[in-house]
DNA sequence: CAGCTCCATGATCATTGGCA
DNA sequence: GCAGTGCTCGCATGGAGCTG
DNA sequence: GAGCACTGC
């Protein structure tokens, strides 16, 4: 029923709801009230002084004035049984007619002391009529927007009530219900709005949320199941034929979790249906390896294999890589990049339309260019939050793809990842491979940047490479650039006689990779830059990364940083370097990097201090898909409600296979 | 930075009277 | 679509915090 | 008194 049958609601209120998401009664009856007001009982004056505010029966005695500007304001003067009040009616002069002298009112508003007296200037009053109505118990305040007023909002979520209330249908099942012991829907809303107490409100909004997560599960549970269901194909046994060899091949030994997780994923590859698998792990804990090693399953079935990565230069390396790794294998490599002349574009299309390379790497232009495969059979796809979720679902609903496996190297809180990646299946390397000394970190206060300098120039003296980074202000404004030629002109003198590297964003892409490739062949000593050099590049010699203002930065990306050092053999060190004074959310940021280095903690950490809005690894998805705007769901408290659902969506299911088998 | 929403805040005019 | 009627509700402003 | 919903044309 659209909002505009609701008595007090024309086409103009409906358009400022629809500014709220309200479009129609039954939206209006799910827009959460923000909070309750205590109404459920009267105080006297002197009480409602004492707690702040109150709910008051009195009598207007006095009428009374003061001038402010040019205005006169007006004081309505009530008496009750333990004092007398001001009600202060700073710009609504008008109420004196409403209230003139012996008028019994009832007053609720939040009352103080002031100018020697008890006054209210925040109040909402009405005249009391013979018998007294009800006290209005537990009023609940919704988030309004400009042109709409809680009272308007109160009347017209009444008349929804009575409305369309009784016609909402039940959305759960009732074995669902009776399991959890849940409340119906309706009489859920209903607390929602007219709750008796805080605890029910509080149980209706559990209710609610439970309902939302219910369903948001089951269509995840849902849209993997008939995935399952599309794409059969028969999968050969697996010989091993390439993967045994690789494996042995390799020059370390997997770590237990690599072990682990690359079961998961050939077993997964082993079933008849499409794998749909994220693949998370922190910096530098082995996950290309593992993935490899799931694609030369895929190659000795005589399938082929695309990894896409988000950038070209990580395409090279990736390549390389792969190309060591998998010598042993007998795997059939090509590099796709953007530079390739027609020619060479033709002859790579007609192999990979032919069958005569086994494995692609390169960016999106893997799908994009209209590159014929023979018989792919995986996807790989590398930090996968810098594809927008459109370039993701488009893979996993084309059907002639039928594995997927992502990876991402910024380690997703649980309680996230069921909800942006609820439709896949979840594999977590937690630990770092042997050898791997964890990564020291200091802080530093602004003002002591000499001695940080000084001990970058030991480390360049030693042989080691550094990194600089320092926030973008302003992508690509021009404050960026004068910060950044501010940079150069400080820190080349400052460093010398070592070599210094710029890169940030004002540059274009081929001056970028040019600058990080010889970074990273060791041609430069240091190398100076924005946040770019997040993702990227592998770069064992640099042990030490300088964070410059780092309490601008979120919490995954300082994490991000800090995980480019401390990629090879030797002791690295990651100085964030801060300026005071820090806001308390900067403080605890930096605090959670100085004691931890485990991205998972972080990760948390982090949803917990910021929210999920800002989450990297999730935040394209998410926003996009606009999963994490739930009505009534707020993923950081709910989430044992999120685990709850999630089973009962499981038993679910089952019951409703055992019904029709 | 901009646009929204939420929240807290908000108070006078000038006489009189004494002294040089 | 327009004008007239009758209803209800009735403050302005600046700062703070959040999001696009 | 304004703004808006509602009514009657």
């Amino acid at each position: 029923m659209d909002v505009t049958e609701l008595p007090g609601i024309g086409k103009r209120r409906a358009q400022q709801l629809a500014r709220l998401g309200i479009l129609t009664a039954e939206d209006l009856l799910q827009h959460a009230p923000r909070r309750y007001e205590d109404r459920s009982r009267l105080s006297t004056l002197v009480e409602a002084v004492r707690r702040g505010e109150g709910l008051v029966e009195a009598t207007v005695v006095q009428h009374d004035t003061f001038p402010r500007g040019r205005e006169q304001v007006l004081k309505i003067i009530v008496r009750d049984s333990s004092s007398t009040a001001a009600l202060v009616c700073f710009g609504r002069s008008v109420l004196a007619r409403m209230f003139p002298l012996g008028t019994e009112v009832r007053v609720w508003g939040q009352f103080s002391l002031r100018h020697g007296e008890i006054q209210s200037s925040l109040f909402e009053a009405e005249r009391l009529p013979a018998p007294p109505p009800p006290l209005p118990g537990f009023v609940p305040v919704y988030p309004l927007t400009e042109g709409i007023t809680q009272q308007l909002l109160r009347n017209a979520v009444a008349s929804a009530l009575e409305r369309v209330l009784p016609g909402m249908e039940e959305d759960l099942p009732p074995t669902v219900r009776n399991g959890e012991n849940l409340p119906s829907r309706q009489d859920a809303i209903r607390a929602l709005h007219k709750p008796a107490g805080l605890e029910e409100a509080e149980l209706a909004r559990r209710r609610l949320v439970f309902g939302e997560l219910f369903h948001f599960q089951m269509d995840l549970a849902r849209a993997a199941l008939a995935r399952r269901r599309a794409r059969h194909r028969p999968r050969k046994p697996p010989s091993r034929s390439v993967v045994e060899p690789v494996r042995r091949a390799l020059p370390f030994a997997l770590t237990a979790d690599q072990e682990r997780v690359l079961g998961e994923i050939l077993a997964d590859c082993d079933e008849p249906w499409p794998m749909a698998r994220l693949l998370q792990g922190d910096v530098g804990s082995g996950k290309t390896v593992v993935a490899l090693l799931a694609a030369c399953a895929a190659v000795e079935r005589g399938e082929q294999v695309a990894i896409m990565v988000p950038t070209e230069l990580l395409a090279r390396q990736h390549a390389s890589g792969a190309s060591r790794l998998l010598a042993a294998g007998d795997v059939r490599m090509a590099l796709l990049l953007g530079e390739l002349g027609a020619a060479q574009r033709r002859e790579l299309a007609a192999a990979i339309g032919d069958g005569s390379v086994d494995l692609v790497v390169g960016t999106h232009a893997l799908f994009s260019e209209g590159y014929r495969y023979q018989n792919l059979g995986l996807v790989i796809i590398d930090e996968q939050h810098r594809f927008g979720v459109r370039q993701r679902e488009e893979l996993l609903a084309k059907a002639d793809v039928p594995d997927v496996l992502m990876m991402s190297a910024t380690p997703i809180p649980r309680s996230l990842a069921l909800t942006a990646f609820g439709d896949m299946e979840i594999s977590t390397i937690r630990e770092l491979p042997p050898g791997r000394q964890p990564v020291t970190t200091h802080l530093a206060r602004i003002g002591n940047e000499e001695r940080v300098y000084t001990f970058v120039r030991e480390k360049l003296a030693e042989g080691r490479q550094a990194y600089l980074v320092y926030p973008a202000i302003e992508e690509g404004g021009a404050r960026e650039l004068r910060s950044v030629t501010g940079m150069m002109e400080e820190l080349v003198p400052r460093l010398a006689p070592h070599s210094v590297g710029f890169v940030h964003s004002r540059l274009s892409e081929e001056a970028r990779n040019e600058t990080m490739e010889r970074f990273a062949a060791g041609g430069l000593d240091a190398l100076v830059a924005t946040s770019v050099v997040e993702v990227g590049v592998d770069v064992p010699n640099a042990t030490v990364m300088v964070i410059e203002q780092a309490e601008l930065f979120g919490l995954a990306a300082l994490h991000q940083l800090r995980g480019r050092v401390g990629r090879g053999e030797h002791q690295s060190w990651c100085i964030l370097v801060y300026q005071e004074p820090l806001s308390e959310d900067a403080r605890e940021r930096l605090k959670v990097l100085y004691r931890s280095t485990d991205g998972f903690f972080i990760a948390e950490e982090d949803l917990r201090i910021r929210g999920p809005g800002d989450m990297p690894g999730v935040q394209d998805s998410v926003k996009q898909a606009g999963f994490l705007s739930f009505r009534f769901a707020d993923i950081r408290r709910d989430m044992p409600t999120m685990l709850a659902a999630r089973e009962a969506v499981r038993r679910e299911l089952e019951r409703e296979q055992e019904r029709k088998p």
